[in-house]
DNA sequence: GATATTATCAATCCAAAGATGTAGGACAAA
DNA sequence: TTTGTCCTACATCTTTGGATTGATAATATC
């Protein structure tokens, strides 16, 4: 019960009216895709992909405004399964890593070659991510420098180390908003022995009060934030 | 004044000595690339990496004892620009992702072809980083979902937004671990002032003390942490 | 000009947090 | 056996934090 295979649909979306009647020719004329609707408006672009639903689209972003990665974000928001590429004139490092983060599936120069975008969209419409090898290399550049820089930070030593099994415990508590009661509930023993505990914490990390305590284990690598937390 | 371009020096790090071996001949035979010297022991290894200082090391991780990712951590600590490869018998997208995160130069699995590894290598050694194209892909699928499940989850509104410019002040300055004495202090304005704004800000982010004030603030892109911030 | 918002300050009261000292039992290492 | 660490627990006391109410002045907003 195989539907046929139909011709992958596209949207197009770039402020310049010039490049996209260009890139609407190029696709027209080099490859199977068909090019269901384009814009120069990102908000525009929003309602058209909400009503042709396509497979894929190109979105232009540009460094100044950064209209367009809102536009990614926003369609990606709508989880229709639309596949975005982000065709762009810069290959700034800040920029292509924003741009996986919020979930393009792809990101191509505007100086490279027709034929790498079209082979970006047939990667890309068979469900897989691609970025050209020097584009990859700019994001792992990137990607490694930010946590590099928070590392080296960080020379000191991790006076999380000096916690025992039972102060890791407590303290993933408080940086979870815990208040006494809450711990010693949670923990079944008595708050006199939570506040025993806190006081040795604090005292092991030098910090005054609670919220100290949490923020320094936030910064020092506690284990409880469950995903990437990065700046957008 | 050119320096005659020496042979690039590799340490090998393996658990498995029989692996060891067999990757020691590999890569003499095969490459132009020297072993200064190889072990089974990630501790060892480290010694080895201060006391030959090699251009390349190769590290074998596994999946059950995480000491190789421990080992790769340690000697990038030492700064000493040795460029690693993690060398895994897993294409596991967590292993991956935090051997990248925590600064190897490239990864390679070893049921590849010997013809890879030293292609690895030759891109590492030339200061680029290096992924085979399908652990390229598994990377990205992993980096994205952690960020997408993050963004789906708080599909709520962000409460941030509510506050005055003077709340974000005070919020900012609670963030930092300060109480109200040194909120007042920094803002030249009393205590009770402070309080009181620290009490709407309490009402506006429905929380109800100043920790998980911080938390929500710091779990809702309050623009505070500078870098990345992701478990190991 | 009236209204709403914001920033400032104060008094009061109660609850929670933090500091300090003490102590028993479990367990492991020396 | 002794020593040390850890987890447990309590008492006491001081300080800080948080809730509530009310008030004034400045600034927008309408």
């Amino acid at each position: 019960m195989r539907e046929f295979k139909r011709r992958s649909r596209v949207l197009l979306i770039d402020d310049n009216a010039d490049h996209l009647r260009g890139v609407k020719e190029l696709i027209t004329l080099e490859s199977s895709y068909e090019v269901v609707a384009t814009t120069t408006s990102a908000n525009i672009g929003i309602n058209l992909a909400k009503k042709y639903r396509p497979d894929i689209i190109l979105m232009d972003i540009n460094m100044p405004e950064k209209d367009g990665l809102q536009a990614i974000q926003d369609i990606e928001k709508l989880d229709m399964g639309i596949k975005i590429i982000a065709l762009s004139g810069y290959d700034d490092a800040d920029l292509i890593f924003r741009a996986m983060k919020i979930g393009a599936k792809g990101y191509v120069l505007k100086t490279m070659a027709s034929a790498q975008l079209i082979y970006a969209m047939d990667e890309v419409a068979s469900g897989k991510i691609y970025l050209p090898t020097a584009l990859t290399s700019r994001f792992f550049e990137y990607f490694q420098r930010s946590f590099k820089e928070e590392t080296t930070a960080n020379n000191q030593e991790n006076l999380l180390t000096y916690l025992t099994a039972r102060e890791e415990e407590v303290l993933d508590l408080l940086t979870q908003g815990n208040n006494y009661k809450g711990i010693a509930g949670k923990l079944f023993i008595s708050e006199t022995t939570v506040k025993t505990h806190v006081n040795n914490i604090f005292q092991k990390l030098q910090v005054n009060d609670r919220t100290q305590a949490v923020l320094y284990a936030l910064n020092n690598g506690f284990a409880n934030r469950r995903h990437v937390k990065m700046a957008v």
